[in-house]
DNA sequence: GCAAATGTCGCCGTTTGA
DNA sequence: CGGATCAAACGGCGACAT
């Protein structure tokens, strides 16, 4: 039997923040929004921060401090929204610069005792300690001291048989959560959790679930494989059926290349595609550029460009277009990306835009192999 | 009036090439 | 030559995740 973790950091963001603001620690603290400002250092070192009720625009809480949560402010929140519910609350901008270089401490240490490491973007990681000797308790006081030592940061760990059980017992006991389980503890700790927790069910399954009584993991293990069928299809069902079981094969993957690059942004007011089509020009451009340094940056061509429209009424449209040749050519983007526009109807007002790149190949440099131009035309 | 940014994956209908 | 068929690629889009 496989012995799989899964390591959350505790309110990653906000927790980097109170390493460098501590004496923000024990208050409600909001990471997010748009272009508010820094803390203002006075001149006797002490700080000024900004606080929920002076903010204004259109930005979402990104994380916020356990006593923020307390309030009822939760991630993907409305700013604006959450600033009702806790005015007094600290906030502050989002600083991913820091974050990924925290991001980077608690994987290299984590990597000291337990190197088969799959990464689960900024804040979460699988280990597979399967083949490591020791006790699961042991190693996971070992990898969340480590952790600790490295960054000063809490993380909780789930370890089970495999990585859907890892991931909801990670959740368990948050914050500083240590959590153990096998598959005899499937009946009493997993099937009374709601199906939500299931990494995999949104919103949309969770609730299309509900309305045939199917609410909790329980329900969910005991439903018609017929009923599933008829509703999810013969591929998500038999999913749902496995997962409600606790049954999960995957392995823990440490090696991927990206599929897709992108940038995209939402306008501090709806932008109408004619009249304010000059500044959505320039935005546009913009995006396009960023994706190219970013394809340049990493080493990446790409073979699709595509955008991304969201308008007022929050309907979201794509278009994608295959080029013959992959690049990372902000002008050839801008075309590409120009030519997807023709094809969506600009009815109305726009609230984001976006641009992406996918097929991604690894840059070869190859100057040396160049072809000359005239080759193609002669006959 | 409120709802970010970035990324992955799966499904499906259509197109294309053999 | 026309038709059947099949796989791969493409494009759109929804769902989900952090």
């Amino acid at each position: 039997m496989r012995r799989i973790a899964h390591l959350d950091m505790d309110a990653f963001y906000a927790s980097v923040e109170l390493l460098r603001y501590p004496e923000l620690r024990g208050q409600a603290v909001v990471i997010g929004g748009r272009r508010q400002h820094q803390p203002v250092t006075d001149a006797d070192g002490s700080r000024q921060f900004s606080r929920l009720r002076d903010y204004v625009g259109r930005g979402v809480v990104t994380t916020s401090t356990y006593e923020a949560r307390a309030l009822g402010v939760f991630s993907g929140m409305g700013v604006m929204k959450s600033a009702q519910l806790a005015p007094d609350a600290i906030l502050l901008p989002a600083d991913f610069t820091a974050y990924r270089h925290y991001s980077r401490l608690f994987k290299a240490a984590v990597a000291t005792v337990a190197p088969c490491i799959e990464d689960r973007g900024i804040d979460e990681i699988y280990i597979d300690l399967s083949n490591l000797d020791g006790e699961s308790v042991a190693l996971a006081r070992q990898i969340k001291a480590a952790v600790r030592d490295a960054t000063g940061l809490g993380c909780s760990i789930g370890i089970s048989p495999n990585k859907l059980l890892s991931k909801i017992c990670s959740d368990l006991e948050k914050p500083d959560g240590l959590t153990l389980l096998d598959v005899d503890d499937i009946e009493t700790r997993i099937w009374p959790l709601p199906v939500r927790k299931i990494n995999g069910i949104g919103p949309r399954a969770t609730e299309k679930l509900a309305t045939l009584g199917i609410a909790t993991i329980a329900d969910l293990a005991a439903a018609d494989p017929v009923l599933l069928q008829a509703h999810f299809g013969p591929s998500l069902a038999s999913w749902l059926h496995a997962a409600a079981h606790g049954i999960d094969q995957r392995p823990v993957v440490t090696h991927s290349e990206p599929r897709s690059i992108s940038r995209e942004t939402t306008f501090e007011r709806d932008l109408h595609p004619r009249r304010d089509r000059s500044v959505l020009s320039e935005i546009f451009t913009e995006l396009c550029t960023r994706v190219a340094d970013d394809l340049r940056r990493k080493g990446y061509l790409s073979r699709t460009i595509g955008i991304k429209l969201r308008f007022e009424d929050f309907r979201t449209v794509t278009r994608d277009l295959s080029l013959p040749v992959a690049t990372a050519d902000a002008i050839a983007i801008r075309r590409a990306a120009t030519d997807c526009l023709r094809r969506v109807p600009l009815n109305q007002r726009l609230r984001l835009l976006g641009v992406r790149a996918g097929s991604l190949a690894p840059t070869r440099d190859e100057t040396a192999t160049e072809i000359p131009l005239q080759t193609e035309l002669r006959l």
